[in-house]
DNA sequence: CACGAAAGTTATTGATCAATCACAACCTTT
DNA sequence: AAAGGTTGTGATTGATCAATAACTTTCGTG
């Protein structure tokens, strides 16, 4: 039960991403987060500075672990057959759908922060985010457009997740990996 | 000042549109959106019946003006012609940061709300995706790839809007549309 | 063992918010 | 002009929630 204080931010962080994929920033009570864990909810706020701090380490710790999935994935590979290492991967990792919704919850937040003045909140998440584009562009070979159309393609699958399609659904058939391009450089 | 039920109750969907598209339906009080159309928040609780029902206009709203701007982008076009001029199209629309930001807030709350038990939610969202999806597939020929790959870049410009990379980033440049592919049908 | 630090709790507060109710102003039609 | 429907407001309420403060329990160590 008791635990060092790491350790109970880390079990934080993993609960606050459950919590924060199915209701949001504003959707989520810390009561809901702290509950999950197994402590009381005061107790959030000596291991955090506020609500708002535990939401962005799930934001980044999101980020990390899809790029995580991806780097085993694709490990010792590139070009193409990286490409659709980490693509097959990615069906994989968002059959839990939480992955996904948190990283939609991500996207959402930005702009609502900075609405409200807080600029912070984009400059982290751009920072994030561009991190793990230029890592996948790197791993499939440096090349600008396919790493792009490969990103493309996992936010029309994040989209489609979020919407509840089943992947049998026919929406889902245009995405079968096939002889997309014929181009080189 | 005075209008008609109806006419109101518009305004208030433009209205629930800005807003929602800041906040998310939680990060949104009905009191902001009764601000912003000029009238008092108990009297959004006569044109609808809740909160629930402002949003899902809002959901409808910004789906059906979204394909809209295709539509007349489009007319009397077809195939590559068809999608190039949509594409751009989108990319006048999406200027307009709260157009995107409405469509992310409706991905995301259909998960929220299933998560409550309101599959209803879900269930109309995907219907109107999928109408979208299909007149967009007809519009560009009726090919199943071509209006997945569309819709896929389409969701790749919503996560850079969201997150706020600004048009020269250099992160938008795997986007100039370019010889993608050479196959037939 | 005792004592100090680290982990954790209970109680509370001030704010915010969706929704209801009772009431007022306004227009139209006869 | 007065009746009656429609548009609209002010006051209020019960619930929820982030955050603080004051207190307790548990563990490692000299």
């Amino acid at each position: 039960m008791r635990m060092s204080a790491e350790e109970r931010r880390e079990s934080v962080v993993r609960a606050a991403m459950v919590e924060f994929a199915r209701g949001g920033y504003r959707g989520t009570s810390t009561e809901a987060i702290a509950r999950r864990v197994g402590v009381s909810q005061p107790y959030l706020f000596r291991l955090f500075p506020n609500k708002q701090a535990i939401f962005e380490a799930a934001c980044e710790h999101c980020i990390e672990e899809t790029w995580r999935v991806f780097d085993k994935a694709s490990e010792g590979l590139s070009g193409t057959e990286a490409r659709e290492a980490m693509g097959e991967a990615y069906l994989n990792l968002v059959e839990d759908r939480e992955q996904v919704m948190m990283q939609m919850q991500m996207y959402v937040s930005v702009f609502a922060a900075e609405s409200l003045g807080e600029m912070e909140v984009g400059e982290s998440a751009r920072a994030a985010w561009l991190r793990l584009f230029e890592r996948i562009r790197e791993r499939v070979g440096g090349d600008q457009k396919e790493a792009t159309q490969f990103m493309a393609f996992g936010m029309l699958i994040n989209t489609l997740v979020a919407l509840g399609y089943p992947t049998d659904h026919q929406i889902w058939s245009g995405l079968e990996h096939g002889d997309d391009e014929a181009e080189g450089s």
